[in-house]
DNA sequence: CGCTCGTTTGAGAGGACTCAAGGTAGGTGG
DNA sequence: CCACCTACCTTGAGTCCTCTCAAACGAGCG
């Protein structure tokens, strides 16, 4: 899964941006121009439902690339993408992308695997979704999580309780009340308000 | 959104296959050895949670392939691919697959495409499982078939009650009496039992 | 005509959500 | 070093609404 290189997407025509906490990357319904990848810092993808409650779609870490579907198919963005931390965001215009894919073959393939890993994560959050029992959802969310970081051992889950709720779709009592719960049946352990699975 | 050519897959050793409806192709769970396309029928990928209710990820027809992502992150299959309809399935194995995409750059650009689009669908998935008021849900579902299927005027959605319930995280009753309600607003029509919208 | 699959209606229980209020922890500035 | 601030966590009470279960109707097909 590794990201492409920063120095070809700058030699294509790439160019580095400084993003603080806190601010709009894209928004939602907007006209995808570019495609970015997160050199330092953390981002958050999520979108409002009708009531204007937030769903997280997803938080990408450094290396990873972001909002990169809708430029491939001439859409609009279906979330917004909002850094979590300070970050440093390099960003390459569609057309120079184009070329660069064009001229590496290997890079192209290299985001198709990226794609599929994309897929196969989104079929596991439909799972999660849509599962009825809280804690169910909660367990399959950590799960993901804990496989993505690749760990074996119980880690220290890197979410607030409120990011919990926005990624599986609860409120934030009922996701504090289930992780009392699965605390008790020693599913996950909670040390000073800190989950660890 | 084109599908790879037949004769091209043949060429490069694929070979298709009858399947009767109702007969599993894949199971969640197992490994993925091939990348398959459909030729005609019809598909739908399903997951079961733990208290064995169906979750439909999709439904997939003529000229669609399905299945390919965890072909390419070597992965087990997230979900069960089973025939709605009597089928015939055109199928080729991974290393097969792979001599192709590397003969052929512009499928593979053309499979790229088709993951994002993919991707963007997912997104679109999580919305709806998500919303926590069923007409939301149901309608957001009617919007993406719709626009799925290309259409401006009012269509007869081809999902039962049972599948719409099924790919929305609802029970068939609420479905029911949300299509009910919806059509007393006036947002979609019923008629002979069947869903206009 | 009689299956079978899909649709419909009703009654009842459970549980997630909402709302409101207070607690805790870590960081900042005086 | 302490007081404050902000963001996050926790608890309680009550309502609403979806789900479950049960039973029956409708339509299409061999």
């Amino acid at each position: 899964m590794a990201h492409i290189d920063n120095d070809v997407l700058i030699s294509y025509g790439a160019s580095t941006q400084r993003v603080k906490k806190g601010e709009i990357i894209f928004h939602e319904g907007s006209n995808p121009h570019y495609f970015y990848q997160l050199i330092e810092g953390e981002v958050k993808m999520v979108s409002l439902n009708r009531q204007g409650k937030e769903l997280i779609l997803g938080i990408r870490g450094k290396g990873d690339s972001f909002g990169e579907p809708p430029l491939f198919i001439n859409k609009t963005y279906p979330s917004t993408a909002i850094t979590l931390k300070d970050s440093i965001i390099i960003k390459i215009s569609k057309d120079k992308l184009d070329i660069l894919l064009r001229d590496n073959p290997t890079i192209a393939l290299n985001i198709l695997v990226r794609f599929a890993e994309k897929i196969y994560q989104k079929t596991i959050t439909s799972q999660i979704l849509a599962a009825s029992d809280p804690e169910e959802k909660i367990l399959s969310f950590l799960d993901r999580i804990k496989k993505i970081e690749g760990a074996n051992n119980p880690i220290k889950i890197p979410y607030t309780r409120q990011q919990i709720a926005n990624s599986t779709g609860l409120c934030v009592e009922t996701v504090i009340r289930t992780l009392i719960k699965l605390s008790d049946e020693k599913l996950v352990e909670i040390k000073n308000h800190k989950v660890y699975y």
